[in-house]
DNA sequence: TGTCAACTGGACTCGCAGTACAGTGGAACC
DNA sequence: GGTTCCACTGTACTGCGAGTCCAGTTGACA
């Protein structure tokens, strides 16, 4: 309804296909102008720079991704209320939804900035490093409450196993994207979900 | 001493680290002749444009990428003939090396090209494919040789864990680089390990 | 009727990739 | 001692995209 929210958005969309497809430098002003059907002007009325379009799609991707996730291990959550076993369940949702996306999902901005770091200022290389830290508190808390009820195997940092979910997937997105397949991330995950049970596993 | 090779690398080398520091794009050829006391002639003589540059960086890369995990695998050799044993020492390795880097390992070529690779031709993206391909070959052959000795406690497919091992470095580096922290790739290395240790447990 | 937000459109500067090509210095062959 | 060729240097050019500036337009709402 309102048209500067319209257009803003609709310049986000587009912006944020293009860059996953090829990268942000590889994506040109003009060529998201001419996909929103607005002029260099107005483009520039919205965001100051390519900068501030940057900053405004992570802000963007971050705050999905975080509703994606709540949502996931809400339903995991309604699944079964065991620590562990919604963790599984949440992972294996994870996976399911990432091979549902027919050409594979498009990549993560998050690993797409953090290459080409040096083309954005400080408050977009902070936003990310915050995104990921969020994932890590996330996915801590998880882990500590799983650990409460069953005692790991081995020692392992929960922090660190907090970094793994979302090094897993970051790590399945950049091999899917240069081998050109279209399950390597789901696979990762649900290898990480094997990892966990054994790591998990009641005693004897 | 030949001329051309020395020019020509020193090209790679600034190269190198001037785009593994900030990106492909960011990094202009300008600044590429600069560091290395050539003309800008000078360097379209070697590369036909930066398409070729990013050619001879990955090749080379890869081969020096290759060497060093023969050398890793093969000293872990010598220190244990046993595959899983060797495996694990030869990740320990890995870590080690990675930690001791002291601004942080730079951060893959691979998952730098992945994610920009519209600008690069169908060359730069299939020596990235190929490379990745390498990978899961070697590790995958020293998973096969793991589980002829000791039988995996839960079913795993060893291509895909084969894969684990450049996933798990590749999205270490990412998170390494969005952080700016300079230990999470050697951490999430030793954490696989650690998974490893648990799949392949002897049965009691 | 006037104001304001949300644009359009055009003209400009600047930096970088890439092209073209003429010249040069030194080594190596003959 | 001359020729040839490699490995450059240096300059001048085109073209593209980012970003700036700004004057003008359009439609909603007060």
């Amino acid at each position: 309804m309102d048209p500067k929210v319209d257009t803003r958005s609709r310049i986000l969309d587009i912006a944020e296909a293009a860059v996953l497809e090829k990268g942000f430098e590889a994506t040109s002003i003009e060529e998201i102008v001419a996909g929103a059907e607005i002029s260099r002007g107005g483009f520039f009325y919205h965001f100051k720079d390519k900068n501030a379009l940057a900053r405004a799609m992570l802000e963007r991707y971050i705050e999905v991704e975080n509703a994606l996730y709540d949502d996931l291990f809400a339903r995991a959550r309604e699944l079964n209320d065991d620590p562990l076993h919604c963790m599984l369940i949440g992972l294996k949702l994870l996976a399911e939804m990432l091979e549902e996306m027919p050409t594979g999902h498009p990549g993560c901005v998050i690993a797409s900035t953090a290459y080409q770091d040096r083309l954005f200022d400080a408050g977009v290389r902070d936003l990310n490093r915050q995104a990921i830290l969020g994932w890590r508190k996330r996915f801590r808390g998880m882990f500590e409450e799983i650990a409460a009820v069953y005692e790991p195997r081995e020692p392992v940092n929960l922090d660190a196993l907090g970094d793994m979910v979302s090094g897993v997937v970051e790590g399945g997105l950049v091999l899917q994207r240069a081998l050109r397949e279209h399950n390597n991330a789901s696979e990762q995950i649900m290898l990480f979900r094997t990892y966990l049970k054994l790591l998990f596993a009641p005693r004897p």
